[in-house]
DNA sequence: TAATTATTTTAAGTAAGCTTAAATTTTATT
DNA sequence: AATAAAATTTAAGCTTACTTAAAATAATTA
């Protein structure tokens, strides 16, 4: 078993746990080639050697399945990608969008032993500047509450923000500019579900989202006990 | 021209600049190769490829040479090199010898914005951990003043040592254990040139070192005026 | 200076990570 | 359930960055 993966193996391992982990989406080669912006059949050869390198189960036109070794590497890849997003804005103060476009990077160029390092440096965080859960060392999410997407939240109640999971500056345009921020409280006001729109207040003011935006908004019932 | 360079690309031109900065140092595709770790048949493969994109002048038999672009992506790359060197030290307190490791990987992972904003956290410094000038913006090395070594310090003079231009570990354990730091004074006793050995003194102690070490160690002359 | 040794280059071949185009299989539609 | 549409896989081919082995050139030494 080889000690080093290519930043390609990396990427591609880490698109199937992240779709794999998100409600209604799949992990077919095909998924994962227009992710990866690559074609379909340049998924199916890597599935193909991934599967030889045990790091997938692969069998043909089905969901690609990490085995044990896949999600150990999927959850290296994730903790340092998160490390480094938190890293990049409470240290040096970059926003938002940017953070993702150099962890991108800098997460298949780093070692264990800096990132341990790095992750020291911010006192151990949970939670990256989106809101998303840093696994530890062993590759464990613990004490992880999973949030529900706005997508996934009933009408007529009142909910906190707690992920903005996306990495587009667009996204981002559009949170700020309407004051959508961890923390921030909205109501889902309605689910058109036919045209796959969601309407929220935050605020006094009404927004209506397509299905793509609520996506990406991760909310928590405002505890109303202790 | 394509504005992204491999790190195999971007290794074997710093590589090249490197070497070419030293005295007595030849830039051959030979002494290139064996830093690097590759075949002498893969050195030349690079440099004929590497002629075509403009980086470096190639003749058959002789010295590999930078052009401009080349020049200027070495520099680049040393750049990064060595802020991430400063800020590893200085930042998140790692030894001299563990710096080297991981800015070799980091060098070549980021953005030339991410290395500005950690070029300004770092007030902008003129100097490596180890002594070695940050190259600007530009790619120049302004106001350096070129240090030499110890194997072309005169004998019976007394120095200051300014470099540690190593990135082994043992070297830096032999700087610790004796007491060579950027700042020491030490006396050069004698050249021992038939055995190229050069005896020096770091307060009582007096030391034989080789040629290697005596490369690496970069000082000089205690400024009396002022 | 001729011969030996060392170095560099050329030639042929490999693995990774892609591509396009054609064949196959699955999914959706009527 | 048959057929059309969509997705996946296979096949062949390309580039990068290497390898080994043989050929050519340069440097050294007798």
């Amino acid at each position: 078993m080889d000690k080093y993966n290519s930043s390609s193996v990396e990427n591609f391992i880490k698109t199937i746990y992240i779709f794999g982990s998100r409600d209604g989406w799949d992990t077919k080669s095909g998924a994962i080639a227009r992710e990866l912006g690559i074609t379909n059949a340049a998924a199916t050869d890597m599935a193909r050697k991934l599967a030889v390198k045990n790091l997938i189960d692969y069998e043909k036109y089905k969901d690609l399945k990490l085995t044990n070794a896949g999600e150990k590497l999927a959850m290296s890849v994730i903790r340092k990608h998160r490390l480094w997003e938190t890293f990049l804005f409470q240290v040096l103060g970059l926003s938002l969008h940017e953070i993702h476009r150099e962890a991108e990077m800098l997460e298949h160029a780093t070692s264990d032993f800096l990132m341990d390092k790095i992750c020291q440096y911010l006192g151990n965080p949970e939670l990256d500047p989106h809101g998303d859960p840093i696994p530890n060392k062993e590759g464990k999410l613990d004490n992880y509450s999973k949030y529900i997407s706005i997508s996934e939240a009933r009408e007529n109640e009142i909910y906190n923000v707690c992920r903005l999971s996306s990495s587009e500056e667009e996204f981002f345009d559009f949170c700020n500019a309407h004051k959508i921020s961890p923390g921030a409280t909205i109501k889902i006001r309605k689910h058109y579900v036919k045209n796959e729109m969601t309407e929220i207040a935050v605020g006094d003011t009404v927004l209506l989202l397509n299905s793509s935006l609520a996506s990406f908004i991760f909310v928590e019932k405002i505890n109303t006990e202790t």
